[in-house]
DNA sequence: ATGAAAGCGCTAACAA
DNA sequence: TTGTTAGCGCTTTCAT
């Protein structure tokens, strides 16, 4: 029984020998009491075990201090990463976090979406800028604020605090082309479904090629990314890819893996083949070699976004790109 | 404003022309009402964008698939881990989780439970069994089922789905005993607020000592669990302890970087020395050496926790010790 | 097959 | 300073 025997405000007011509304008062700290009262009062609660009941506040009108959240996945360190800083910044404003993993679906993000409104949290966090029109009306006719975290290069539904993915996908062409990195093998992880990665690959390949560089391999695996992947991608890869410079993984922890298989087999980084991955994962500071990748403000963008979701300041909505920053390591 | 305008039952029920608690049975499919009915009133609800209030059902007494959940960081894959097989079965079954972190702090952990339970949910996982009792007083008053996982040496409050730390560190030490590994380092951090790496090195200890081994440095750094805190503990630990044989980090992050720190300074693992970690995370198979560990199934223990707090039968509560298997990888 | 009334626990508004 | 009344949106119960 979940509504057992709860005690309520009239148990407490009961208790204590007052009106429930006093009891309301009192452990609102809102109002007048006297001292006596909210002692009897305070008291009264403790020894009852009382336990507020928010559902009839919220239900009443007062704010509701939950805010939904979806990530893709939780494979990804990226958006664990995202999640402590959106775990912490809401810890600290008193509010709670509400769950929900896409795994890369837009129709599955809706139907979460639409599940989590049901709770009428105040705010929404999402990931990405790309949604069904039907979660955009409901998250609008929600009244819930929203904001889009990842991405920038896009329309966001209210505010964002994202980067640029094609900037950095072309900064780091750029990169690879100043190093004479020119025939480039690529690998990605989650199929097409990573939408991100795909907007950055595009603007890294658009940029190689209008380079001298070509892409002489692509492999996009339908797995969740990891370290084991990128090893095992990188490893086909420098097998069938013949006369490749370099790799660009879709992020650290294939880069990760594909060092991995280069110290494994003694490939020499970057004299045989050049590695680069994206988001500067903490983790790479313990490798044996500092990996070339583009640093991105995870903890900071999950910071931002459940900083304006939990305000109810009425101010136009922010849609904030964040910088992205390339970090030259010794594997480019 | 959050309740800005959003539709109820009422505005369905006119837009139909049915009365409200018609829209009610309709959406939920209970009761009687005919397919007329029943395509009036879902056709109003599309068009008007209409989105259940779960807070006016569960005040009303109806079950609330909210589960719940606290862990003590996020920083360790652990918990990710944990985490995901949590969400996929919560998800799978249409319930949500709510998140909190307590950062290994059993009264962060009590308000954070406090305030969950505000909310009313059907179901709590908490990690470990050693709480406040305040916090076991609040938790069994308030009627929701509460599951423990992580551990199996103590007492749950209710249902336990947790590993022997005791067992697994013994057994660790056993096959440091067998091998040869006499004189022991461990390396540990989260201070001693980790109180499972805590119990687990204590029967490791006692183990090791009951046979020619003993421990001639330990060192559990006050940082969060990370690869590059285990690089930097393995560096000075190799610097200090001097004859030392053998690592025994606390998990397995400490673990790889330690590997990290001896594969970019060519010790030679396990020649020079042995390494040891615990969990078996997926991303040791992408290492250039399998590290010796302790599988726990994480994911498993997730999954566990989240069917037994979904469902309500009234079964007596299982306190279920997972099995741990030791895996003699190549650096003992 | 449908509707009307009551009430979950709380808070805003008003009364005393 | 304290209490009374009304009502948030829904579901249970009972009537039609």
């Amino acid at each position: 029984m979940v509504n057992s025997d709860r005690p309520t405000m009239h148990d407490v007011a009961a208790a204590a020998g007052v009106s429930q509304m006093t009891v309301s008062r009192v452990l609102r700290g809102d109002g007048y009491f006297s001292q006596d009262v909210k002692k009897r009062v305070a008291d009264a609660a403790a020894k009852l075990g009382y336990i507020h009941n928010r559902l009839a506040s919220v239900q009443r009108g007062m704010k509701n201090p939950m805010i939904g959240v979806v990530l893709p996945t939780l494979k990804n360190h990226v958006f664990t990463d995202v999640l402590a800083g959106i775990n912490d910044t809401l810890s600290s404003l008193n509010m709670r976090p509400v769950f929900g993993v896409s795994e890369y679906s837009a129709t599955a993000e809706e139907t979460l979406v639409r599940d989590m409104l049901s709770w009428q949290p105040s705010g929404l966090i999402l990931s990405g800028l790309e949604h069904t029109e039907g979660l955009k009306r409901a998250v609008v006719q929600s009244g819930a604020r929203v904001a889009e975290i990842m991405d920038a290069d896009g329309t966001p539904i209210s505010a964002s605090f994202g980067v640029s993915q094609e900037t950095a996908g072309a900064d780091m062409a750029r990169h690879f082309l100043a190093r004479g990195h020119l025939r480039v093998a690529y690998l990605g992880s989650q199929g097409g479904d990573d939408l991100r990665a795909a907007k950055r690959f595009s603007a890294f390949r658009d940029t190689l090629l209008a380079g001298d560089g070509e892409i002489i391999y692509e492999r996009i695996s339908k797995a969740p990314s990891s370290m084991t992947l990128g090893r095992d991608l990188a490893a086909t890869c420098l097998q069938k890819a013949e006369g490749c410079d370099a790799i660009y993984c879709a992020n650290d922890d294939l880069a990760a893996g594909a060092l991995m298989h280069c110290i494994t087999n003694e490939v020499s980084v970057p004299g045989d083949i050049a590695l680069a991955g994206f988001n500067d994962l903490p983790f790479l500071a313990a490798l044996p070699q500092q990996i070339t990748t583009t640093h991105t403000p995870l903890y900071e963008m999950g910071v931002r976004a459940a900083k304006y979701v939990a305000l109810d300041s009425p101010d136009d909505p922010p849609k904030e790109a964040l910088k992205t920053r390339l970090v030259i390591g010794q594997t480019t």
